[in-house]
DNA sequence: CAATAACATGCAAATTCGTGCAATAATAAG
DNA sequence: CTTATTATTGCACGAATTTGCATGTTATTG
């Protein structure tokens, strides 16, 4: 593995995992821990990530405004996101929305990937630039600034126009009777709207949404097709969702 | 094998494989190493890979170059997007479109100001999260990931809902008898119709774009109104503007 | 405060690089 | 057809980069 090769894998890994461990990088590489760090070291000063002991966070505000506000990444969406992003194949149509989850997702999608993204978040838009084969469809609309998503008449009326074939829904709250649930009316719209459009929507599901409700009803569940999940699930916690039909899909 | 036939040979495998070791292509083409470097310097000079130490990695995609399009800001664009920003009054309509030069109108908004920026980027429409008081319109398409706007039928159609009072457009040729002109044909499109729905038209104009000229035209100069430039431009050089009748705004 | 882990620094070996130069092949000019 | 010119290639050699290790220092944890 050339050097340059490696310090973009680093970056990469940075961006996906929201933060480095040297020695971890060095087991993975198989190189000196001395290497990993000197590597660190010249990206920090290139203002590419910040040098922490240990290892390396994302560079703080100057490098992008937009790109690392949250901190470190809760691991379970990182494996949610992952998990989600391996069941898109070449040519599909894809739905993604404008949550933390969402946005792993579109960072774990194959690099070489060759797909169509359809979102109504300019976060998620952004994260997909450098996908050279996915196309970005963008909803428009007005923003709705504490999600970061588009919202409204304008955005109902794009969406009807779409097609997909998959649809994952971040969501803040998963209940065996009151269904999928989120905390703005508008987007609690837009989100059924996405979900009519597409032929199987799937619910990014971490833990603490599970079992919980939020003001605004989506829809009731029989309106997806599977929940993403990860491995820190009780397999308990699951089985009321299997037993009325849903797919539940855990990282391979 | 031919030179050329050599570098085809490398670029596809640089495709494949994601990078190039100069060793292994030289013991595959038997070649001397000297000569595989040569082809990754020269192939490196016209931009169609990035020579690093040992090899090759594909050149940084879109995003590297924006990037890299950010951190070089000189300073007569803040300069002018802060001027640009001071035209704006409480209340009114304003689009911003996606430029560098946009974002530092977006930037140098009061941040107490009432308004609402419709813009087609992304980029833009996040960089007005932390002025409260915009409500942000943002312009659904197909996203043309080199200047992250919106384009396509969807975004032009879209824009004929508009009305605003004032565009800032950003543009890379300002010629007096060319016009307005632009690096990609769709871009060109969407900027001539953002100008068509709003009464004023103020052209972003860095000293650099003035009197050269792109390959796609926007519009002649009579489709707007004024030029917004920096204070750093000879006063001749505005002389032949002001003569067919643009304001030309220069900072306070 | 003590033990451990992570760190910076200097150093040496190995690899890769750039440049100048000469030999050869391909092309153009006469 | 011959000669001149240019392009391509390999080699030599000093410079630069990379890497792991040894050393001593600093940060973290209990």
């Amino acid at each position: 593995m050339l050097p340059d090769e490696r310090r973009r894998y680093i970056l990469d890994k940075l961006k996906k995992e929201g933060r480095i461990i040297a020695k971890e990088v060095s087991q993975q590489l198989d190189l000196s821990e001395d290497t990993i760090r000197r590597d660190l070291r010249e990206l920090a000063e290139e203002g590419l990530l910040q040098r922490v002991h240990g290892g390396a966070l994302p560079a703080s505000p100057a490098m992008g405004n937009f790109v690392q506000r949250q901190t470190i990444q809760p691991e379970e969406k990182i494996i949610i996101g992952r998990t989600a992003a391996g069941l898109v194949r070449n040519g599909q149509v894809i739905v993604l929305d404008g949550g933390t989850t969402a946005i792993q997702v579109a960072r774990h999608l194959p690099r070489d990937i060759h797909a169509t993204v359809v979102t109504h978040s300019p976060r998620t838009a952004i994260e997909l630039l450098d996908h050279p084969s996915v196309e970005v469809i963008l909803i428009g609309g007005k923003l709705f600034k504490h999600s970061i998503v588009t919202v409204g008449a304008h955005a109902l009326e794009s969406i009807q126009r779409i097609r997909a074939d998959m649809y994952f829904m971040g969501v803040t709250g998963i209940h065996i009777d009151n269904g999928l649930s989120t905390g703005d009316y508008e987007e609690a719209q837009v989100k059924l709207a996405l979900s009519n459009q597409s032929a199987e929507t799937y619910v990014l599901a971490s833990s603490e949404k599970l079992g919980s409700a939020s003001p605004y009803i989506i829809s009731p569940l029989s309106q997806v097709s599977g929940l993403v999940v990860s491995d820190r699930i009780a397999g308990e916690t699951l089985e009321p969702y299997k037993a009325i039909g849903l797919s539940v899909i855990v990282p391979t």
